[in-house]
RNA sequence: GGGUCGUUAACUCAGUCGGUAGAGUAUCUGCCUUUUAAGCAGAGAGUCGUUGGUUCGAAUCCAACACGACCCA
């Protein structure tokens, strides 16, 4: 856009002027006595006379209704809104010439005493104006806002001065991510840190970003996930350690995808994926009522309930129950094959009887898990770091979680025999194919800290972004996103 | 990566059959000392996403590209 459109040197002059008539349009020495949201509540009765004394608010000009010789102003701080009433027989007139200035967006400060108005609307009565900042950019038009989905992501800076509800989320975020480690600090887990950066991109497959170190000369990787380090931590004696922090994928961007997302992992040593299930219940559901207020919540247009215990399945059961595929078909792996290509899936040469039923839970059952669900028992050849079943090591002890079609959460309890760790994970390198972006490749220290002796253990990784998303009834991740990636601006 | 839709003033949007651009808000000027989508009168504001093509003439038709949204992989 033109950086020289009408607005923006009109706006330009008028903070030249002012800055003529010997104001600072940048200061700051106004300091505010109170927040917004500390005056309305105690006022909010409308038939009781409102608290005597002297406010001083500072905030954005939102909107500004002049009528010559008095306007009507609302200010938005961080907590709320508030009309002011500006009158030029109560500032003086000097300052009133100062206030024709202001323009919507401008950042100032008023000190009065609380009123309220004809109409009942609760307002500060100015007796001073404070300029405190020139806002050189019109805003968006008052009624309609700002609704441009990509205005909104790349300026979201505008977002948040226009939409409530966007500032809500984004609390709501905030709020969620400090219940989770309230939760699990109470519970003795230790919050840590690992590598970011990290040489071999392990613990799940996907495709890494890739930089360089200069110094030392050698490539480095974005984590695709933390689970190798914070598995060397269990080893190391930390029996509860969890991460909260980001992992990053090479792959496209969807509504539920964004390259860099926001990932829970923790592990717990001497325990079972079903003692996880059991604690996946009580916080989700906790967290549910301290942020919405209830166990219930809605998401986009359908009811959620939240309220433990969850629907427990194995997948085998999922596939018959919810897929309705018959058990005399999902009992034979060659049935099961052919099933599947009826239904369209591509399948590999060496994909097993595991994958081709995972691949039809998730064509066939995923979507339609829409409250909580667990799902137990996936195969050994999906799982290359969860601990086989002691009755069936054809089944992993592993759990994923779905909730409204959604995978919200990944468990298990952990493989903790290096042999066959190891094992494993060349397996999975040697069906790697020919796509070599993908990981994983060896991690030699990570075998050798097995060799040590991990204890038993189970682990579970939720992602943050999508829990947020069912919280705040968001459609698109790029909604709990502060600054979700996009397409560089063209010029 | 594929498909569908979109991109017009700072914002929200119209723009018919191809005839050279409109509204509301915002802005500016004047009036207005309790308004709240304040009001009244007037004014200014546009590379119609970009580049080509068709045409006497393109915001409009065609193509490619850019960016975005949604769906699919």
């Amino acid at each position: 856009m033109s950086e020289l459109n009408q607005v923006l040197k009109q706006r330009r002059q008028k903070a030249q002027e002012m800055a003529e008539m010997g104001i600072n349009i940048y200061s700051n020495d106004f300091r505010p006595t109170h927040k917004i949201s500390e005056i309305l509540p105690k006022n909010d009765h409308p038939d009781l006379p409102v608290e005597a004394g002297v406010k001083i608010v500072a905030g954005r000009i939102m909107a500004l209704r002049k009528f010559g010789k008095a306007a009507f102003v609302h200010v938005q701080d961080e907590s709320g809104k508030i009309q002011i009433y500006v009158k030029r027989d109560d500032i003086g007139v000097d300052a009133y010439q100062v206030f024709k200035k202001f323009d919507i967006g401008d950042i100032a400060g008023f000190k009065g005493p609380l009123f309220r108005t004809k109409t009942g609307e609760l307002s500060i009565h100015a007796t001073s104006i404070h300029p405190i900042t020139k806002s050189l950019r019109p805003l968006p038009e008052k009624f309609h806002g700002l609704t441009d989905v990509e205005t909104r992501y790349r300026q979201r800076y505008v977002d948040l001065i226009m939409n409530p509800e966007v500032r809500d989320t984004f609390r709501k975020r905030v709020e969620i991510i400090r219940l989770i480690r309230d939760f699990l600090t109470n519970r003795g887990f230790m919050e840590v840190e690992t590598p970011m950066m990290q040489a071999i991109a392990g613990g799940a497959t996907a495709k890494p970003f890739k930089t360089h170190h200069n110094a030392l000369g050698m490539d480095l990787y974005l984590r695709i996930a933390p689970e190798l380090y914070l598995k060397r931590l269990l080893v190391g004696g930390f029996e509860r350690v969890f991460e909260i922090n980001r992992n990053f994928r090479n792959e496209g961007l969807s509504t539920r995808h964004n390259p860099e997302f926001t990932m829970l992992e923790f592990y717990q040593a001497f325990a079972t994926y079903h003692e996880l299930m059991d604690l996946t219940e009580e916080m989700v559901s906790w967290i549910a009522v301290e942020v919405t207020g209830a166990m219930t919540v809605p998401y986009q247009g359908q009811e959620v309930d939240l309220a433990p215990p969850w629907k427990r399945y194995t997948m085998d059961q999922a596939l018959i129950e919810v897929g309705k595929i018959d058990p005399a078909t999902l009992s034979d792996p060659e049935k099961t094959r052919q099933f599947a290509k009826e239904k369209g899936i591509e399948l590999d040469e060496l994909a097993g009887h595991g994958k081709v039923k995972t691949e039809l839970f998730e064509l066939l059952v995923e979507e339609k898990l829409i409250n909580p669900t667990f799902v137990t028992q996936y195969p050994t050849e999906v799982s290359p770091l969860a601990r086989r079943n002691e009755e069936n090591p054809e089944v992993t002890d592993r759990f994923e979680l779905f909730i409204t079609g959604r995978e919200m959460a990944n468990a298990f309890s952990e493989l903790n025999d290096p042999i066959d760790q190891k094992q494993r994970l060349e397996k999975q390198i040697a069906e790697r194919g020919d796509d070599d972006e993908i990981f994983p490749e060896m991690d030699e220290d990570f075998v050798r800290a097995l060799e040590y002796g991990m204890p038993p253990a189970a682990g579970e990784g939720i992602g943050i972004d999508r829990l947020v998303m069912l919280l705040t009834d968001s459609p698109s991740i790029r909604d709990v996103i502060l600054f979700p990636h996009l397409r560089a601006e063209k010029k």
